[in-house]
DNA sequence: TAAGATAAGAGGGACAT
DNA sequence: ATGTCAGTCTTATCTTA
């Protein structure tokens, strides 16, 4: 009578573009589409048996007794659901004594799962965690990373006082510069509702408080993420990441923003090659201002950089 | 219409008080 | 703790080609 529920059905036909091509990554514990890239991460749930079976038999009786823990659950997968139901296991109605134990049971079944306040907090923000997922198409990787860091933050009592969404927030964008997952600050703020103001208060305060060391933001990987959005050809992006170098190695890249400096590296390799762009979809794709880019521009100019 | 110029304002780091 | 300063980036508006 104790028992979660049963996992997903396999479908083997693709959502987005209904190809029977999906296949199943087993380390990040997600289905995804080997013809339109489509992630399914929901069907983490059946990702590797964890079964043997030593029979044919045994093969087509296996079972599995619960999903893989993961840190994104509030309780890791870990608790028990009773079932609703009032039958035995047979599927018979239960007795009026042994009815009214079950309601008693379920009650404090459910009190055992969220009992601490601080239990309650995380459950609330691995929710917000799982919203943000949907939005920004952020591997699994990430996810467990940034509810780790949030588990790490509540920890240390960082959270009183602040508001959750801004806390898992800045979790979630921690995670992405240490996995170097190219989502800027606004990305992150633009999807959980919160300002960029307050998710990078609490960034920064994960980042003292918790004594986190992150790379720096390679300015040339901002020109992969640019250029994919753009259809930029091979030869004009090669050309922009030899600018952004010649840029790096005359020190005229500390202070600024990668992403400005990546979307002025491809407007000048542009033009170079005689790519008509203007800066105002250069802007828009890197999410800057045309002003940022003019101003670099200047500066590029200035420094006579020439590859 | 794209690009350049200019100005005002926000936010944060360094440093002094 | 609070204030100031230089530097960056954004928003808005006007001008130029």
């Amino acid at each position: 009578m104790v028992l979660r529920s049963i996992p997903f059905k396999q479908n083997s036909n693709c959502l987005r573009c209904g190809k029977n091509s999906l296949l199943t990554d087993q380390v990040a514990g997600e289905q995804f589409c080997a013809n339109c890239g489509y992630v399914i991460s929901e069907k983490s749930q059946e990702s590797g048996p964890e079964w043997r079976s030593f029979s044919q038999d045994e093969h087509n009786n296996r079972a599995r007794t619960g999903s893989p823990t993961s840190l994104t659950i509030h309780d890791r997968g870990l608790s028990t659901v009773i079932n609703p139901l009032n039958k035995d296991a047979t599927g018979k109605p239960l007795t009026t004594s042994m009815k009214s134990t079950i309601t008693r049971l379920r009650t404090w079944d459910s009190r055992s799962q969220v009992q601490t306040t601080a239990d309650r907090n995380l459950r609330q923000a691995l929710n917000e965690l799982n919203g943000l997922k949907d939005k920004l198409t952020l591997s699994a990787n990430v996810l467990e990373k940034a509810a780790y860091l949030y588990r790490k933050a509540l920890e240390r009592k960082l959270v009183r006082g602040r508001s959750i969404s801004a806390m898992i927030a800045a979790s979630l964008y921690a995670a992405c510069r240490d996995t170097e997952t190219p989502r800027t600050l606004k990305d992150i703020a633009d999807a959980a509702n919160v300002k960029r103001k307050d998710i990078s208060r609490c960034y920064r305060l994960m980042l003292c408080e918790l004594e986190l060391r992150m790379p720096v933001v390679d300015s040339i990987q901002c020109i992969a993420r640019i250029s994919s959005k753009l259809k930029i050809t091979e030869k004009t992006k090669r050309y922009a990441i030899k600018v952004l170098k010649e840029v790096q190695e005359r020190e005229e890249s500390a202070g600024k923003d990668p992403m400005g400096l990546a979307a002025t590296a491809l407007y000048l390799s542009c033009i170079q090659n005689g790519v008509s762009i203007t800066q105002r979809v250069l802007a828009e794709a890197a999410g800057v201002t045309e002003v940022t880019i003019r101003n670099r521009y200047k500066r590029f100019n200035q420094a006579n950089i020439k590859v």
